[in-house]
DNA sequence: CAACCGACCTGTTCGC
DNA sequence: TGCGAACAGGTCGGTT
């Protein structure tokens, strides 16, 4: 599934390959996909508008245009961007929105189970105005005491909180906690100023290992990049899907408990 | 106001 | 082996 280290991939794909392009048409096949302000407001705000720029906030994809409005997509669960030079290799089914540039290369949204969305709003991001701060680019340790103060909830569920921090989803979530050495359960409030500070740290830890692996391909291949590769940090995962495995830093068993009603890996000896 | 939970989806995996 | 059930999870809106 998409999070920060996969939609940062896609972002930096993206600066290098649409930055300074024109686009000469839109289409749109799939009206789900564009459903916040529908598929006209879409192609009459795309079309012949250049890409000047690329941000991400959260597991938010922001592409500025030359008019200073910006082009948003959400890739949600199995949404993916696709560009290519030319007519793609591969047409791949599912594919709801289609940007074709003038120099004949071409940016394609395929999303088999539609929960992403793309649409074009102003530079001021209106309907991002509930999103914390970004996980990579914008959190310290100081305003994650912050974000966290008050809160009754299990660090876990804070983490996937995307009001509280910005871009940590199901997976990472699992892996800051055992990096902090903390049960995903524990309660936020609870937690001393050491161990807020551990929950900064394996942040960066975690993000930053993962943006550079290219971000996590699970097997069911839900995220691959901008030319359809799929990341590596998978490989490095500590105990994300690794039930029944031995913990990396002290070999008692992964075990998958729920909360709230997902589940949660963790090691119940070194994580307190 | 904050926490919680169901709904939205479809491809894949699980269990009988 | 086959088929239906369960599962995956980010966000939103309704409820507690």
């Amino acid at each position: 599934m998409p999070e920060l280290p996969e939609v940062e991939t896609v972002r930096r794909d993206l600066d290098k390959e649409v930055v300074g392009r024109t686009i000469e048409s839109v289409s749109v096949t799939g009206l789900r996909t564009v459903r916040r302000y529908g598929a006209d407001s879409v192609i009459a705000s795309l079309v012949g508008r250049t890409i000047v720029g690329t941000r991400r906030h959260g597991k938010y994809l922001l592409l500025d245009l030359d008019d200073s409005n910006v082009l948003v997509v959400h890739l949600r669960m199995s949404g993916m961007l696709l560009w290519s030079a030319g007519a793609p290799a591969v047409e791949m089914p599912h594919t709801h929105v289609r940007w074709l540039f003038t120099d004949g290369s071409q940016l394609r949204f395929v999303d088999p189970r539609t929960f992403g969305e793309v649409w074009v709003t102003s530079s001021d991001l209106p309907e991002l105005v509930h999103v914390g701060p970004d996980a990579w680019n914008d959190l310290t340790s100081e305003l994650l005491v912050e974000r966290l103060k008050g809160r009754k909830s299990a660090l876990k569920i804070a983490l996937v909180n995307q009001a509280i921090v910005a871009g940590i989803g199901n997976i990472y979530a699992d892996e800051i906690a055992w990096v902090a050495g903390i049960r995903p359960e524990r309660m936020v409030d609870r937690l001393t100023g050491p161990k807020m500070k551990a929950v900064f740290e394996a942040t960066r830890e975690v993000l930053g290992v993962a943006i550079e692996a290219r971000g996590s391909t699970l097997s069911d291949r839900q995220y691959v990049d901008l030319y359809g590769e799929s990341g590596g940090a998978q490989q490095g995962h500590r105990v994300y899907a690794r039930e029944g495995e031995a913990c990396l830093r002290c070999g008692s068993t992964i075990v998958r408990l729920p909360i709230g009603a997902r589940s949660a890996f963790s090691c119940r000896k070194c994580q307190r």
